[in-house]
DNA sequence: TTCATATATCGCAATTTATAGATATGTTTG
DNA sequence: CAAACATATCTATAAATTGCGATATATGAA
């Protein structure tokens, strides 16, 4: 982890929203309603679901996600039409040791 | 830690200048000068000191320090005319335990 | 008390971010 | 292929942040 990487986590970590998300996460099964193809949480949430849950626009929430991506705090896998966002445990283990 | 609190560090760590404050405070004696007065660096670093390195402002960088001692981030002490900043490590504890 | 130094606050212009609606792209299904 | 749906990107505007100079406040020294 360096300097300019870990202020653009710190970038999506400064908005409430973007940073309940991760929070939300953390617990897919216990926060969002089961999916109905998917039959697990494997790859985390999809953005609709994310989507109605954080109550803003579709696009506002599909930047955050695409930015939370780039920086590394999730991670996206396409599943038919679907994406699904889960939190990625090495980025923000690295980000707390580089803050520690 | 509740989220709000947790954003507004968050806001604090999303410019690259504050980041690095912070990563500067880890070991103050190798990132800065020996006080005159002051022979310890038991209490951090004085404004003056950071603000140099930095290379903003004087009213920037209070700005910066000001806010990041609010949320919680630094500890300020004043030692006659200084003020003296360090790392308040027990919230920065609690954000990286709230985040993981 | 007056001066010099350290820090804090105010007011402002420039830049960045937040957020939405419209539109584009990608995917499944009929 | 066309329709329907999920997600991504583009464009625009309001709001927040950046960073500075000017000014105010606090403290120690003369």
């Amino acid at each position: 982890m360096n300097l300019k990487t870990a202020t653009e986590i710190g970038k999506c970590l400064s908005n409430q929203v973007r940073f309940q998300i991760l929070e939300w996460l953390k617990e897919p099964e216990k926060n969002f309603p089961p999916h109905e193809t998917l039959k697990h949480f494997n790859d985390g949430v999809c953005v609709t679901y994310i989507q109605e849950k954080a109550g803003l626009s579709q696009s506002t929430i599909s930047t955050y996600l695409t930015n939370m991506e780039k920086c590394g705090l999730l991670i996206s896998t396409r599943h038919g039409k679907w994406s699904y966002l889960k939190r990625n445990e090495e980025t923000i283990k690295q980000f707390t040791d580089f803050l520690m």
